[in-house]
DNA sequence: CTCGCGTCGTTCATTCATGAAGGGTAGGCA
DNA sequence: TGCCTACCCTTCATGAATGAACGACGCGAG
């Protein structure tokens, strides 16, 4: 009941702002697509980063691919472990650095959720046309090249 | 060091996503502006939505229109006033309620809050024409529209 | 070899958001 | 009048994110 999508008569608010809202809601949207799997986006991000690197990856790694600071991956990671997904490994090389390594089950779970979470894209940009999704995808590339 | 917007190869991630990052990255850049001054996003919505009902608005009142739930209202409403830019004031005309009003010292901060936000705004978005401030406006607007 | 510095992960305090549970109040209806 | 329901706010537990402070480890300069 609390979309937050819903009761908004902020058409007029800013364009920045409205953005901010629209990007909110995709989340809130993807999420509720991944509950019934048990996962969050936050967590899904790790997994999608574990599995494109193999299996495993230093704890330092994935807050700089997840672009977010370290102690959230601590906390994530801790988690994960707590629902069986992920595990905690020495890192040979280094005994500073500590990897995170999907399991089975994680792949597993990780699998589901892509697919919930593909079905939930699909719905939600299911309206606009593939001109008008390329036309989005580069409107957001150039909001992205001005920040350099 | 940690924008949202750095190291990111994510150019792959599907459009979904990338409206959900760039959202973020958005929000992180207003947040920055608005440091100085004292003030998060958060409390800002809360602050214009009582400046924008003359000056003051029962907590329900106030969770509905920044869409959020009852009890992220009570927290906000928490903080706002230990930083003395709100006030708790009975509801005359209804003992259950609650009235938040913006105190003077709250007036200033948000005028403060309201520049350094149009500022962050304008740099974001300056890069972007007319014309295709406007299409994503649009663009926007559709997807919001699917989502009836 | 050792000292100092930089890196790595963790812990803690804080902010923001959600949802469940609980207590006080308003109001209709028997 | 008395009760029951519906509503308003609060409290608590949890998840996600940040930043500061900290102990452990690696490494190059002296």
């Amino acid at each position: 009941m609390n979309d937050a999508s819903e009761n908004t008569p902020c058409s007029g608010g800013s364009l920045a702002l409205r953005l901010l809202h629209s990007g909110a809601t995709v989340g809130d949207r993807i999420e509720r697509s991944l509950e019934p799997v048990g996962l969050s986006l936050a967590k899904m991000g790790v997994l999608r980063h574990l599995v494109a690197a193999g299996d495993s990856l230093p704890l330092g790694q994935l807050a700089e691919r997840l672009s977010c600071v370290r102690s959230n991956v601590t906390q994530l990671v801790d988690r994960l472990e707590a629902d069986g997904l992920v595990r905690r490994v020495p890192d040979p090389g280094d005994r500073r650095s500590v990897l995170a390594r999907i399991t089975d089950e994680g792949r597993r779970s990780y699998a589901a959720g892509a697919r919930a979470q593909a079905d939930a894209e699909r719905e939600i940009l299911g309206d606009l046309s593939d001109g008008e999704q390329a036309q989005l995808t580069e409107l957001l590339d150039r909001l992205e090249a001005a920040r350099v």
